[in-house]
DNA sequence: TATGAATGAGGCTTCATTCAT
DNA sequence: AATGAATGAAGCCTCATTCAT
């Protein structure tokens, strides 16, 4: 599986650079937070490209620029870090249809900005990274994943659903099977989120094509 | 993680069932094929439940009916095991669209048998079984995942797309974005499968409307 | 470690070339004392190589031309194979020292008869692999080494003793370390036997040269 | 086989003779090298001991005093440990027999010093157990002992052959065989050796009766 | 006698977690 | 807070032995 998420993993050595003689020897002791985030970008990595058994504690700490030992510092045990870090990746999307069809003077440009939206949340590579550990590892956070999709997902559809409906009743959108069942417009994100997670890096051409078709469909579907 | 394959393991102890108290002791000498397929189902419920490495090779053996060490009779290590599981999961498909196509004279139809199908190959609980290890633990067997893109995923748009292409030829479909971009047509089952492997299982009654909808969905935008 | 035992496993095929289709499907029911003997020397080579830990039955067996269950019709553990195949090999020599210096005239004929029979005994592949299995795996078997010690090693001492004392007496031999502790005239040979269990095989050239050494310093010592 | 290796594995409870009670429960962390040193004498007690394959990593760790898992602290392998037990007992020997001789005034005094030194770095029982391991297992590392083949026995060899040429060359050794083939003045401690690997412990007193009829022989061939 | 699938005990190794420093 | 040696609980796999055929 492409390791997703290309960030370094943060050089050990590079404390030495330093030329403070007191640093040079000085353990690295930095704000919890910024250790936190560190953590949990490192654990995102390894996590979603070995899955939860095989991550190896070792591994989340040497990205991190930690040892194994100092991971405890932070967190209490495997477990909470992977809590932890789908409490972070899960927290609630703050993506207000109403507003982007505000700012959208006619329904073509809204299908646009709509889909533009799906893909730069979901195709990231931290996004899908994320997605591929709740199909693997789903079932260990099961609180978590129902609640995103009752806060997110359905809440998604749902502002999709008033949205088309006013837009219908406006006469800018055609009434039919989209306007009924919006998750359909989803759908294509889905299929190329799928396509990512089980085949790999696509380039970069082919996933632009497969927008344009998307936003093509929407078009078709509400115009 | 809900277990998505709800067949029982065979239960070691209703063998004993038989009165002769000698067959109760005796040990099963299966034929080899037949116990390969017992170990192969077993691996596929043990693997999908809980992803490779969380595997245990004991679990396997006992849901196959036989002991860890006898797994070793059939099977070099859980590697092997894992790839025969995909190997035999990802054989080709032997969906024929155009046969499909013929079988149904009108186009609605057609849409209807077509997306059937579509749910009935990819919405089994076995299926989904193998799409969560896709997802999962594809970097194991790139070879598989590759050839399987290649030979069934891809073949079936490039199948789709010419019966499509001959439908709009003949004057029984609309030429549209979904003629010129068949995977369009595609999209709401992954959605579903994406749907299902993160969320587990919906009812059924739900799963049907969604099916429903995405027959209206192909007839909306071939009609 | 090379293995010191050059002869072919019986190949397992060459069974087949029989003409008889009877005997094409039968299996291959020998005489016991005959499939005794194979086994033994299977064992031998393989203990040899490996040890007696890291021999494997199935190794035993293959290089004997039967299967792993096959050997346990002959003997009832690999314990048992093991003490049969030193009871064997250990069983008392027949070197008669008085009988050869009665067909050697002379001293010095005496001392290259004796020296060579020492080497032809001790140094042959098979014996070299015995005495290996005896440093690396002797305290299996202390009641055979025990007896082996008394039975052979001590007594071949002890007839040199009486050879050398009655050539002394005769006036053929000097008297000098060497007649009053005879085994200083074996030791060439444990030096050898040492060499060869350790570096292994020294080509043949080097070895007759050691060996005419040998006979050399016996002549000095008692000429 | 009898264990050659006499010392104590260290008692962990004796530590507790301490009155301090904190100590009493605390984990020994021992610099590195102490413990490397404790854990290659455990090692080569139990693979002298019982061979290679049926030495067991949990007698090792018993023995050097810390747990199965903390051996892997140390090395990465029950392979590794052997390779660097070896590496160390095979360590080229400082034997420096010019020095000898020169420490030496008459001949009659360095074979008694000379074969001195042999006895007490050959026979001494952690020297057997390497010699023991060389025999059994010595396949395992053919390129350590080929080293020491070269860096140590010939070498010892070479400088023999040196120092009795001066000497007879002075007019104090009497040439013969051994001056001309001096490996035969080293074959009775071979003979020794391979007595004690095959036979186990002979009791001091024959042992120095051997040792003595050893110089003698040396004196017996130089005078 | 011979076969080889099956058993079950046990070994090496890994790794989350702890803790002395 | 941080380190990393140490622990101890598994897990994968091997292999002597058994036994139905």
């Amino acid at each position: 599986m492409p390791n997703p998420l290309p960030q370094d993993p943060p050089d050990r050595q590079s404390r030495q650079d330093s030329q403070d003689p007191a640093a040079t020897r000085a353990r690295q002791r930095l704000p919890a937070d910024v250790r936190n985030r560190q953590i949990l970008d490192a654990a995102l990595a390894v996590f979603s490209e070995r899955g939860f058994e095989a991550a190896r504690m070792d591994d989340i700490a040497a990205r991190a620029g930690l040892s194994k030992g100092g991971l405890y510092a932070h967190f209490r045990s495997k477990d909470e870090i992977f809590e932890a870090l789908l409490r972070r990746a899960l927290s609630p999307s703050d993506l207000d249809l109403a507003a982007l069809r505000a700012a959208s003077p006619d329904m073509r440009h809204f299908a646009e900005a709509f889909v533009n939206r799906l893909y730069d949340d979901l195709m990231r590579p931290d996004a899908l990274a994320v997605q591929r550990l709740l199909v693997a590892e789903g079932a260990r956070i099961p609180h978590l994943t129902a609640q995103w999709q009752h806060d997110t997902v359905e809440a998604l559809v749902a502002q999709l659903k008033r949205v088309l409906a006013r837009c219908v009743a406006e006469g800018n959108c055609r009434a039919g099977v989209a306007t009924r069942h919006p998750w359909l417009l989803l759908a294509p994100v889905a299929y190329q989120v799928l396509w990512q997670l089980v085949f790999g890096k696509a380039d970069d051409a082919a996933l632009q094509s497969r927008r344009r078709e998307h936003i093509a469909l929407v078009r078709e579907l509400l115009a």
